[in-house]
DNA sequence: TGTACATCAGTGAACGCGCGTTCACTGATGTAC
DNA sequence: TGTACATCAGTGAACGCGCGTTCACTGATGTAC
């Protein structure tokens, strides 16, 4: 009997929230998920769970931090990445569906979250859609466009944008990860949704 | 013991579907539910469960079936109530909230399926929306809106369209039914995001 | 630098409970002739 | 119209199992002096 105690600081509680993605990712739903399915899956012993977590409520909302991590890598890429404004929304699409791909446990465990039965975790989601939303609005008034429209007006366009964004993250999930032909037929699908978006900001008069 | 068997055919298949769907409007997840606490919530006998349903699963796929026609009974509300052109976004989406608050149980089981565990269940609500958005898209062409805009770019925007109204669902949901104020600012919200996506469709160009 | 002690993180055994599912039984309803 | 039988839908008892959670224990690491 080895016992490897006291491995690095927080192993334990990464492998314990890496599993809950494992297994979310597997298409498990996270409000389905057991305490000692979890610690299975992370090989560990269950006792271990309420070391790092008082349940699984308390797991979930410390997804949603790593997830605000995650989104705002993403966000910082798009941001480099993208310096001709006319290819922005063919850029960022592409960007988000790239990260969708390479955080998939994320990102369906963000999907499910949206519907999901913890509150906290939804408004945890909510109030990330909504930052992301209003960075997008200062980006574009940094980049001087759609200088017509009032800041509620833009705001409101940008959230638009990002609903429109997150909800085709349901249609990337449900395709599998192999499948370009579908993905691709998602990308251009959402972008032309921004476009459709966008033509509509260069046209909006407030009142 | 009065053992009162055999009462209305399909009695206890409803009640089974019913407290589900009560428990889902309790804020619990439809994919956390079991199977005994379904029935007890029916207040029938567990084993009764199986002379209807081989699992939750197949509730679930039964209760897509049925948001089905509740969907259908709100579209049809809506041809027979919007007649001016010009106020039918209002109208709409004030008869989408109405139908929402009516079924309130039913809709947070669409909102939960659309990123759930069953692959089946997320299919039926998908194809569900894209009838939806067809249905709208033949409304325009009777109406002779949007006239200059190929079948295939109506299609798009209709598309949008349902997508922003279902995605607005989430926010109905997430707040009390009796905040009048809150729902008022949800009703004006989506109203201005269906604006923006039809000023974008008017001056669409194809490519 | 060394020592004493507190804290932290991992462990195995144990608990009572609710779960999904099976089984044999019952009586009401539907069907064939 | 009456009778015999099949089918259907509801029931209570029982099963084995996995669940969440508690407990006391262990040894490694951090801290005070």
């Amino acid at each position: 009997m080895t016992t490897q105690k006291r491995r690095r600081p927080g192993e334990t509680r990464e492998k314990l929230m890496e599993a809950a993605l494992t297994l979310v990712g597997n298409g498990r739903h996270f409000a389905s998920l057991g305490i000692r399915e979890v610690t299975r899956q992370a090989e560990v012993v269950p006792t271990s769970f309420y070391r790092h977590f008082t349940n699984m409520d308390d797991l979930g909302l410390q997804l949603v931090d790593e997830l605000a991590v995650v989104l705002r890598q993403m966000m910082r890429e798009a941001r480099s990445n993208v310096v001709q404004a006319e290819k922005l929304m063919d850029e960022s699409v592409a960007i988000f569906i790239t990260h969708v791909q390479a955080n998939r446990n994320f990102f369906t465990f963000m999907a499910q979250g949206l519907a999901g039965e913890s509150q906290a975790i939804q408004e945890g989601i909510r109030s990330e859609m909504q930052f992301f939303a209003s960075e997008l609005a200062s980006d574009l008034r940094r980049l001087r466009l759609d200088e017509h429209l009032s800041d509620a007006d833009l705001y409101m366009t940008c959230d638009l944008v990002v609903r429109t964004v997150a909800f085709s993250l349901t249609d990337i999930l449900a395709v599998s990860p192999q499948d370009d032909e579908q993905l691709n037929r998602i990308r251009q699908q959402t972008t032309q949704f921004l476009r459709l978006i966008f033509v509509g900001a260069d046209h909006w008069v407030s009142h």
